[in-house]
Formats: C-alpha cells, structure tokens, sequence
DNA sequence: CTGAAAGCGCTTACAG
DNA sequence: CTGAAAGCGCTTACAG
C-alpha cells in the first residue's frame, strides 16, 4: 500500500496524492476541492499509511524524541514522561522510552541514539564512561541532567545535588544529631555518580567531624533491598538517630523499618528523603527531603525542541535547584 | 557521511563497502583480507555511521521491538524490560518504552506502531476502544495482555486475573471477614478493565452474599492516592476487617494507613495484594498477594520474534496464571 | 572477486 | 493547477 497505489485510485499523480496528504498546505490550498477530497476518499478507501523509513529518509527527521533513563523507574519520571508528551504532542512528536541499564550494557542501550533513531534525546541518567559526543552526531538535539558536563551543542540541566545534600546533612548536624547514617543507591547507573554522597561527607567537613563510614549502606533505589539497609542500621551496637537517603524511596523504607522497631521518628530517629516525591508527602510521618521545588519541566523539552531546529545554539544551562522541604520526618 | 564517502576513501564501491560493513557473510568472506581491512579502515577513519533510515527502508526491518504501557510504572514492568532487553540483544534488537496515556490520548501515543517504528511490541495495557488489528497492519508481532481478546495475528497472554482475585476474596470471606474493602485503580487505562474487580464480585456472588458497594474505592494505582483512600476507609462508621487491592502499592498504602492508626494487621484488618511484586516480600508484616507465580517472561518474548519471522504462524496463548501467595497480611 | 544498477517509498524543486 | 523526475542512503540480485 503506497502512495502509487492511492494515486493510481485517485486518477492523479504520486506528487499530487503527497501535497494532499501530508504536502504543505501552500499547496494543497491552491488545489480544487473535489481533487483534494478525491484523494482523501482513495487514501481512506485503501486505509494508506506513509510508510515511516521512507518519509525520515527523505526528511531527515524522524519526529521521535527519547527519554533516557536508568530503571528503577519513580513517580519523578513518569511526571518528566508525561509534561514531555504532552510538549511534543504540540509539535506532532511522539516520546520513546529508553531503558539503560547496567553500565556494561549501556552502550548498547544507547544504539538507539547512536543510529538516529530519534531527532532528540533527554537524558536522565548517564552512565559513566559515555561520551555524549558520540550521540551528539546522530541525534540533533541532547538535554543531559549533569552536574559539571559542558559540551558545545549539549544543553544541560543543573540541579546542584552536592549543595543540597550538604543542607540536608547540616540540618542534621546542626539538631545534634550524633549518628547520621547514609543510605545510598546500589545501582551504579545513576544520575550523577557521587554527588550526593559527596554532599553528605561536605557537611561533615564543614563541621569539623568524621564521616561515619561504619554507617554507609547501599539499598536506596529499591524498597526492599532498602528496609534490608535500614534493618542492618538499626541493629547496629552505636545505631543511628538519623539517616539521610539518596532517595525518597529509601527514605519511606526506613520509615517502615524503624515503625517495625518502635523506633520513634523524628524523635529518637531523624530521616531525610531526596527527590522530594508526592509519595513522601503521604508518608506517616510525611518525608522531609531535598529536591526541585516544582516538577516543572517545560524549559528544558522547550531547549530540546529549540536545538532540533537549529543545532547551532549557543548551549543552554538549565538551574532546578534542590532545596530541603521541613516536613514531620526530620 | 555516507557509504559513497567510505567507498571512495577506500578506493572500493559502495557495494563493497556495504558487504563489508552490514552486508552478509558469504560474500565479505570471498574477499581478500587486504580488501575488507581497508574498507574497515576507512569507515572508522571517517566514523561512518550508517543511515538508519536508509537501511529501514530497504530491509523492511527496523529491528526494534516496543513495550507499550500505562504508567505508573512498576517493578513488575522493570523485569519485564530487562529481560525483553536480554533476548533482544541476542537479536540484534533494541527496545523501547511506550509510554501509553488516558484513553482520549492512547490513539496519539499508539501512533509510533501505526507508523511503523517498530518490528514489534508487547502491549501491556490495551486501552479500551483500540482495536488491535489497526496495529498489527503496521507492526509485524504483537503480543497483548489481555483476558479475552482473540485475534488472528496477535499472540496473547491470560493471566486468569479474575479467577486469581475470586480466591483471593474468596479465602478472606472464608476466614470470617464481615466488611471486605476493595481499592480499585483510578487510572482508567487498565491492564484488563473491570477483570480484577469482577473477580472480587465473584466470590460475593458464590457466597450468596451482597458485595459492600460502600467499601469500594479507587487510587491503587498511586501510594499517596491510595493511603488517603484507605484511611477515609478506616473512617467509615462500619469500617473493613479486610482489604484486596488491585495491587501491592495500594495494599502496602493500606498497611502503612493501619500501622497509623494502630490497627493491627491481620487480626484487626486482613490486607491482600495484587502483582506477587518483590516489594510486598519486605513489607511489615509481609504481604499476601494474588499474582503469576514467577517472572520468567521468555515465552512470550519469543513469540514476539517467532512472529515477526513468520507473521502467518497460529496465534499462540501464553497463561500466567495467577494464584494466592500467602504470607502474613492475610 | 568486484561493481553498475535497480529499487525500497517518500518529498519537493521545477517545468509546463 | 498538476506531473515527471531527481534524490534521500542504503541492500542485493545480477553481470562480468
């Protein structure tokens, strides 16, 4: 089923079946009537579909955009997939998922980019050892989340981790909190390697005190692995009286397991979320946690889309600055 | 940068070129080392990527696969993209993620397998009103989850839901619960509508007893959703003995709710999931859940690929039966 | 052993 | 107002 096959139905030729239907409305607006709905009715009659290869072929666009992501997946990406969607519906995109996983596999997650499949991309996990160049070169246009990434035709999001983890550690410190654990994620594709968990060790120098390694656990991006964590914390001869989490998923954790306990939060156990998610806001009790004000990612699909079309824009800096929310938690 | 450009860089053709790079064994294998190692050269010389477009449109194969869903995503969904991952690879194969929206929207974000972006795809939520065969004109393999739909060249795979969710509701009423709640999804976009709660009807039904149309409320889908739907249910001036959710996130809502109150889980308040999820295992106490027994979803990856070998193959039933997995929240 | 050529199915500048 | 033709960049049957 091709467009000869509707034209030849049509009485007309291919050029006038493509004006028609997918043409430039220039064109079609200068045709009589009775050619366009001719067309139209043979395309419907014959249920014609472009076929997609050879119109991206022709137009170098292929009118995908990616979300690069490393699973475990979180209420915080569904609500990027969704703003997402609904920005690139507007423009007649549409939104792939694109699963990385562990970091020997990534480059082959990542053919997707690498063979154009898409003309944009947003990555919001990227794994370590990826040259981001190398996709600049097939896709046209790339938002990384990245905390220090500077690459010419690559637009960045910024959400300065490091400095808001730190807050959330000095708040700690600062209740004289004396044991502050650290529940860190196990996977090591991860948004951006280190920088919380450096956060976490700057308030401590800051304060003149030790880092508590004996109290550093991975377990944050996955609920059960990290009520297993927050168990062990707690079982410990000198346990904590307060835990900062990579991850409000790990943070509800250890609600849970300390609840089990009858461990009282935030009086005898303090716990500090990140990501600031609608899930820690209906915990009991409600999560304190440091994250972006607002789920508002209109700016950087608007850079996505304004690289697409012209890829010689000076490289753009997205702030979504993490700051501590006070809830009950902490 | 084209395959011309390698071929004249390596003073070769671009049939050559193309036996070298992409093309087939047999006939890079005829061919003098010297040769294939100076084409070789020249495209990693000249980072020569081929066009995706190009090839698509040749071959008839784009060799990518989708996984079509509604979000909110799931741990469950996490698995089931690893190892479609897995087997893909062996292919040559990548995977995408579709993310599929409320129903009015489902027909634009479907719009990448009516384009023919992919071989192939599983969908796990059918939204309602899509009629599957408008896809698999498209998109060679498919493979739906769905109770009934039986369709000439779609594999499916049953999981028994309302059978599954009768014995779960059964088992409670037999153990003498009076008022047995139930929390449906509020995203319609459903992986089988009204399956599950038909299921629950069921057992009332068997009982000769009138199901407590009162107790029946929506936001399993969402854990902040859920938790307010079960604490409005606690409330009730006849509150429940006992909840089934339609799945573990809602049922670990409830728990989480009780534990609030100080209601003590099961003998005050029996609590059962849906999706046997690794989550529920580490919840306090442990979660029942009604849910396939493993997660081995190889079956029906391969007869996505049997499919997209050999479209006019029997469509084939893949059953995942669920059943009751008892620990101690029920 | 290697290459010229056809063709996948579109879009679009150009001619009439 | 409409169409013939070029060309996007590959793959592959066929010829030599």
């Amino acid at each position: 089923m091709t467009l000869r096959d509707v034209a030849e139905e049509a009485g007309v030729s291919v050029t006038t079946v493509s004006y028609v239907l997918s043409g430039r409305a220039d064109r079609a607006t200068g045709m009589p009537v009775e050619t366009r709905e001719r067309v139209a009715a043979a395309a419907e009659r014959l249920g014609y579909t472009a076929n997609t290869a050879a119109r991206v072929l022709r137009r170098q666009r292929t009118e995908l955009i990616a979300l690069a992501y490393a699973p475990p997946v979180s209420p915080w990406l569904d609500q990027l997939t969704a703003q997402c969607e609904d920005l690139a519906a507007e423009r007649g995109y549409s939104v792939i998922g694109l699963p990385i996983r562990r970091p020997e596999r990534a480059a082959h997650s990542l053919r997707v980019l690498e063979r154009g499949y898409v003309d944009g991309a947003i990555i919001v996990s990227l794994p370590p050892d990826i040259d981001v160049n190398h996709y600049a070169r097939t896709t046209r246009g790339l938002v990384v989340f990245h905390e220090h990434l500077s690459v010419p035709r690559v637009d960045v999001v910024r959400a300065h981790e490091r400095a808001g983890m730190a807050a959330a550690t000095r708040y700690l410190i600062e209740q004289g909190r004396r044991r502050i654990a650290y529940l860190a994620h196990a996977a090591p594709v991860d948004l951006s390697p280190g920088e919380r968990y450096a956060g976490y060790r700057d308030a401590f120098a800051e304060a003149g005190r030790p880092v508590p390694d004996e109290l550093v656990r991975t377990g944050a991006d996955d609920r059960a692995g990290a009520v297993v964590a927050v168990r062990s914390l707690l079982d410990h001869p000198d346990p904590p009286d307060a835990l900062v989490s990579e991850s409000d998923r790990g943070a509800l954790a250890a609600l849970q397991a300390a609840a089990d306990r009858g461990i009282k939060v935030p009086d005898d156990f303090a716990v500090v979320g990140a990501g600031n998610t609608s899930e820690g806001l209906f915990a009991s009790p409600p999560l304190t946690s440091v994250g972006s004000d607002q789920l508002e990612f209109r700016p950087l699909v608007e850079a996505l889309f304004a690289r697409i079309e012209d890829p010689d824009r000076p490289a753009q800096e997205i702030v979504m600055p993490w700051r501590l929310h006070h809830r009950s938690s902490a």
